[in-house]
DNA sequence: CTGAAAGCGCTTACAG
DNA sequence: CTGAAAGCGCTTACAG
């Protein structure tokens, strides 16, 4: 069922009808009778707007893709949801994709989108993405989540990666504790550099010297016989070993099940902090301390950036934008 | 950049263009010089094909919508991503949309992805989807996955929800287990019933009477306190509780750490068994058997079905189609 | 109060 | 070997 086979059928012309079915009936002072027809007869008929065709007269298509490297962890996951949810606030649709941390798939996703003509695309891209170069020339919106690309002056929204760091390493110091291990993984990305900085400066201003032993750093999709191996080392070298920072919650699990195969102190959380964790921490580990990202708040900030920059045309004049992590000290 | 201004700018006709562009300049027999000429244009111009005008020419658009509960559960983030796999061995593109258990969200969202061509629809469906007879009705295509609706004769991919769930009880049963619990949520959900009648029966099949007091049925997003509260009645009923059969993988973490917390014996995950499970089971509890629902085989013969329906013209001739869980029994 | 017409960017018979 | 033309289903100035 078509405007037009609707317009044949009730006598009227596709211009009525596209303006009765679309509320604005009263604007353009159609009649009632003639209103209540052409509705009627579109209900009774299942009428169902081809969005293909409005987006292709219109220009736009109310619709913004998400690319981000995955949907199984949870946290692109839950980045997903509340991108959505902003997104449906304000009328659009979210058109999700998965890089699968593929640059060449992450590249031909973005093609994909802006062939569907999305209205601009958010994004937590993998390494390079030189992509952006020719999208932005293309005259593409984006705004970039949690990973900002040196050298691209795209505007993102991330969080206070080195500064939470430092407040985490700096409370366990609080307590007492001078051995910090720092479990870090994925070190090519900056945002694990920032973490790790902060580690140091924590340390440095407490006076403690930097020890090599004390890090451990497990390439990105380690196994858990890797990360046991380099726990091994760890109190081999390190047998007054007295706290942990973890630069991301992805590694917690694997060394709790460690240190409860072991029999050690289930009371250990008290000793880790962690920069964001998971449903279960809440349950395992009670005593953790944590710098949890605001996921919710990060998506939100993101989807709002990149409305105004499609909705007002203007250039953003926040190009980078952090939102802090909460803190919760044990 | 559109064709026509490539066509312009190359000076040959439109259908030229269209013909080169698509791969079809030799079958058309374009000259090879044309040809050259056009593709240099639109490659130097950056042609971006547009979408939309594309699927409204030809009527169908190479994008299916996946409509599931929720992104967040590590369930449905799998579902989701090995449909997207299997739609993109064959060239389609899916478009995700969560209902998060929300009927009006659902039928909305459907009417959405219709709106938007989609070429046919893979559900999870929540309860009720009345909306189903309307799409069907307008000619739609669909799926069901996971969750058959009872009365209506969607095709659907599925597990032997019954059957799994009578051997990993009988299994529990062979280990000399006598009082094993059954822990229970979304009672509502048909999958859920049929596992409690695979408890059942294989209590029935062992000569052990059913007691109602081994039952925990806890409603479906149940907080720790609630699933505590369950717990702390079924050991003062059953003080010879000797087993847990779950008929979902989310009540088992909830469930460890009240063990946990009361000192008990590390190794009781021998005598629990669980439908399905999440990685870190594997780090945990390496000792509970499980029913594995083979997520990748499930979304991909559902992605398989639809694909036929919708190339194939014809209605698919096995409508119920079940994929059996993978025993991990131990 | 309503209609005729052009246009969005494609594809594809139909001609020559 | 290539073009002119119709059509997909909408929207929106422009008329009257």
């Amino acid at each position: 069922m078509s405007l037009g086979r609707i317009a044949e059928a009730t006598g009227v012309s596709k211009a009525t009808v596209s303006w009765v079915l679309s509320g604005k009936g009263d604007e353009h002072r159609i009649s009632v009778a003639t209103q209540k027809r052409v509705k009627d007869y579109a209900a009774k008929h299942n009428y169902r707007p081809n969005m293909l065709a409005q987006g292709l007269s219109l220009g736009v298509t109310k619709t913004v893709g998400l690319l981000i490297s995955s949907l199984t962890d949870p946290f692109y996951s839950s980045i997903a949801k509340s991108v959505v949810e902003e997104a449906e606030r304000y009328g659009y649709t979210v058109m999700i994709a998965t890089s699968e941390s593929n640059y060449e798939r992450e590249a031909s996703l973005v093609s994909s989108l802006d062939r569907r003509r999305v209205d601009g695309i958010i994004s937590t891209p993998t390494e390079g993405a030189k992509w952006l170069d020719g999208y932005l020339a293309g005259g593409g919106k984006l705004v970039l989540l949690d990973r900002p690309v040196p050298g691209e002056d795209a505007p993102c929204v991330g969080v206070d990666n080195e500064q939470s760091a430092y407040k985490l390493v700096s409370h366990l110091i609080g307590k007492g504790l001078r051995k910090i291990a720092i479990m870090t993984t994925a070190h090519n990305l900056v945002n694990m550099q920032s973490r790790q900085q902060g580690y140091e400066r924590a340390l440095a201003d407490a006076g403690i010297p930097l020890d090599g032993k004390l890090v451990c750093n497990v390439p990105p999709q380690a196994s858990v016989e890797q990360i046991n191996a380099e726990l091994d080392r760890l109190v081999r070298d390190v047998p007054d070993l007295d706290g942990i920072f973890f630069t991301s919650h992805v590694l917690v699990l694997p060394v709790y099940v460690w240190f409860t195969n072991r029999g050690l102190d289930t009371r250990r959380g008290a000793n880790w902090a962690c920069i964001h964790s998971l449903p279960e921490f809440g349950l395992l580990l009670p005593e953790i301390s944590i710098a949890q990202m605001t996921i919710s708040k990060l998506g939100a900030k993101a989807m709002d950036m990149l409305l105004e920059e499609i909705e007002c045309g203007r250039q953003l004049q926040e190009r980078a934008v952090i939102i802090n992590c909460e803190m919760s000290l044990k």
